[in-house]
DNA sequence: CAATTAACTGACTAATTGGTTAACAATAAT
DNA sequence: ATTATTGTTAACCAATTAGTCAGTTAATTG
């Protein structure tokens, strides 16, 4: 059995290096893809020797999954908390501004995830799936509500999601082409509620919202 | 020099192969990436031995090229046409039905070009990016004239832009998902002008259009 | 037909890479 | 202090893979 304090340092010592490990990683496979990140690129962008990372992680699929759990965990923070009670119009304004800081904040996150769904969600497991579609299934319902209600347009409200969900995304998974066609180096904070202020005007507008 | 008979017939083995090639590369590289796609899987499936490939294509590089410029001379024919005369509701609902039709009709496509800038254009020449940004700027403008001229809302027309490409090309990029969650197995024709009706509606309200 | 060019392919090679192992160092536990 | 556990790493290996090459067959031409 192991002691407070030593469970403490001894998970400091896993903990830091895993992250160090997954932070290289996920950089890695965003720049190379999953085969053409190696663990040699993953340990030198980690400044740790190859031996070291499947010290840790038993192989390089091992990493993959650690980087693709940490991004749907994240994506689960970030908009679970669009609730009934406020009506549309904040509702649609909540969700589009967590989603638009999600992706300017952590863009290879998204670009992780959409990478896996573009090349068919090989490694994504099943429930990661399903739940996914019980989400859509549960807001869809709630947006029909309103609809009903007569409180939005009568809209789509599945692809309403899909909308809102690739317009947003957008900034994270194409920021390169987005930049070069701004002409800039980077984004800035003004970019990021500038585009959450677009976004809402003119879905919200589209909707019947203002 | 050759006779326009000889040209035509070698012409004929050589584009069929490489049509043959090109097209087993482009679902080699969605599936499996660019490092993932093996040569001699782009053989196996295109069903011609490996170095066959490698006589038609000095490398892996120029197949992934080739596919890639492919692309964008599809992209660049599909919406070529949105022009200043017609006004901007004609001109939006042209441009999201094109890019709509493209998403459905070549999912592989958009998909290779979506990993492309994922992976942050490591392989686009200098010039296609210009050219983006050219295009852009170019119906930014005529966009801002017409909100000028008080015929839409004013909206910021690069972010709009955006907007219409994230939202059509997410029907090919994310397809597994949308399927997934719509619990299907197949996109139908239908589907194609149920998604142009609602970016459209949505779109063209949210622009003060309807 | 003879000759030239194009198409084709099995076999090989050099380089890369994921993963193992065995030995060693640091830390923690008793 | 001694033992046990955890962390660390160089060296190595087997498998994969891009690309070459030499030789063969098929098509085209004059």
């Amino acid at each position: 059995m192991t002691s407070e304090i030593s469970e403490k340092k001894t998970g400091n010592i896993r903990a830091k290096s895993q992250i160090k490990i997954l932070t290289a990683a996920r950089t890695e496979f965003v720049l190379q893809g999953y085969k053409g990140a190696t663990v040699q690129s993953i340990a030198d962008r980690a400044e740790l020797p190859k031996a070291n990372i499947l010290y840790y992680f038993k192989n390089k699929e091992n990493i993959y999954h650690a980087v693709l759990e940490h991004t749907l965990e994240m994506w689960d923070e970030g908009i679970g908390d669009i609730e009934a009670d406020q009506g549309p119009k904040i509702a649609i304004e909540k969700f589009i501004a967590a989603k638009v800081r999600m992706s300017f904040n952590h863009p290879e996150s998204s670009k992780i995830y959409a990478m896996e769904i573009i090349q068919g969600a090989q490694h994504l497991k099943d429930y990661a799936r399903t739940y996914q579609r019980q989400w859509v299934r549960e807001k869809a319902k709630l947006f029909q509500q309103w609809i009903d209600n007569g409180e939005m347009c009568n809209v789509d409200p599945v692809h309403l999601i899909f909308l809102i969900w690739s317009a947003t995304q957008h900034y994270a998974d194409f920021e390169t082409q987005i930049l070069t066609i701004m002409n800039r180096a980077d984004f800035e904070e003004e970019d990021v509620e500038q585009v959450i202020t677009f976004l809402c005007d003119i879905i919200l507008r589209g909707c019947g919202l203002i």
